[in-house]
DNA sequence: GTTGTTTTGCAACAGTATATCATTACGACT
DNA sequence: AGTCGTAATGATATACTGTTGCAAAACAAC
């Protein structure tokens, strides 16, 4: 099972992650003769800011603070394009926001659990899972070719907190 | 397996589908006293007049027509939303678009199998998946509540149709 | 440096969904 | 039937999400 639950939904040195993450894609983007390019870094670096999903045009707010002037929707989308087509991201379409993805270079077939309280998304990918929806839809007489499978829930680190009584404030 | 891809994949008599939809519409309607007025029926029978997953502004498009004056928006998503919260229609988010359940009186978690050819989507509750999915979700110290899970592919129908050479026109 | 390609800027627009307030229809009660 | 409260619909505006098309700028290769 591959996943970055165990991060995502407790506490964690997230600088390993951000750092983590932009050298895969500058490993992945050199490897493909994908230009990384200011931009497009800085939109990832946005992605990776946390484990929460964010919107297209949560991220040109973004963007256009810190460049100091507006960055229009298409540059945003272009961006976002740029990295669902290297598999640096995935788009949560129940969501309509973007993550960026914890294990780029492995071929995976991908499963998102939403904490409803805290909003963090960790990747899962489980063969069995995969195995189990490719035999499901066989006996269906289905071809299974993707999938989109997002699951919402409470993750550990709410779970605590609410027995504790405390309240998330987002 | 609670499932109607026997049907939606393949050839049926689609009248039965319609027919049964609406007169179990009328019953949870009534048992719930829930008002299924003239408005929200011809919503209803829009959506059921095939397996494929309609668009609110598609709906609303047919129903002006069939109306003979224009219907805004949000009387469209007026009705969806009556029928997503008894349960007789899903949303399916990949697809911005809407599909009439089959099975609205039992409680089920649903997952679609949504055809890439043809677009109709049959709708499968099966309780190894919810069990694994619910399980794999505990394996990583989250609290599943709810899910969305949407399978793309290719149709029994839609391979026959391909493996004869022949060409799908939507 | 010139040239061809990729990226970004910019403006308009298409598609999806919601907020707000006015109006109409309905159900229950007198 | 008439009144009253609630539910449903009409109508307008607006927010949010995503795309198209074309021009300008940046870059890579020669």
């Amino acid at each position: 099972m591959l996943t970055n639950a165990k991060a995502v939904h407790h506490p964690h040195d997230h600088l390993r992650c951000v750092n983590s993450a932009l050298s895969r894609a500058r490993a992945l983007c050199s490897a493909r003769r994908a230009r990384l390019t200011p931009l497009r870094e800085a939109v990832l670096r946005l992605l990776w800011q946390s484990h929460r999903p964010l919107g297209a045009y949560q991220i040109q707010q973004q963007l256009s603070q810190i460049n100091r002037k507006a960055v229009a929707a298409p540059t945003v989308y272009r961006a976002l394009e740029f990295f669902l087509e290297l598999g640096l991201i995935h788009r949560i379409s129940s969501l309509n926001a973007y993550i960026g993805c914890p294990f780029p270079e492995s071929d995976h077939s991908d499963m998102f659990l939403i904490c409803n309280d805290c909003g963090n998304a960790a990747e899962v990918s489980h063969s069995h899972v995969n195995q189990l929806l490719t035999q499901t839809a066989k006996r269906a007489d289905f071809q299974l070719a993707s999938q989109s499978l997002e699951l919402y829930g409470q993750c550990a680190q709410c779970r605590d907190l609410a027995d504790s009584g405390a309240q998330w404030v987002r």
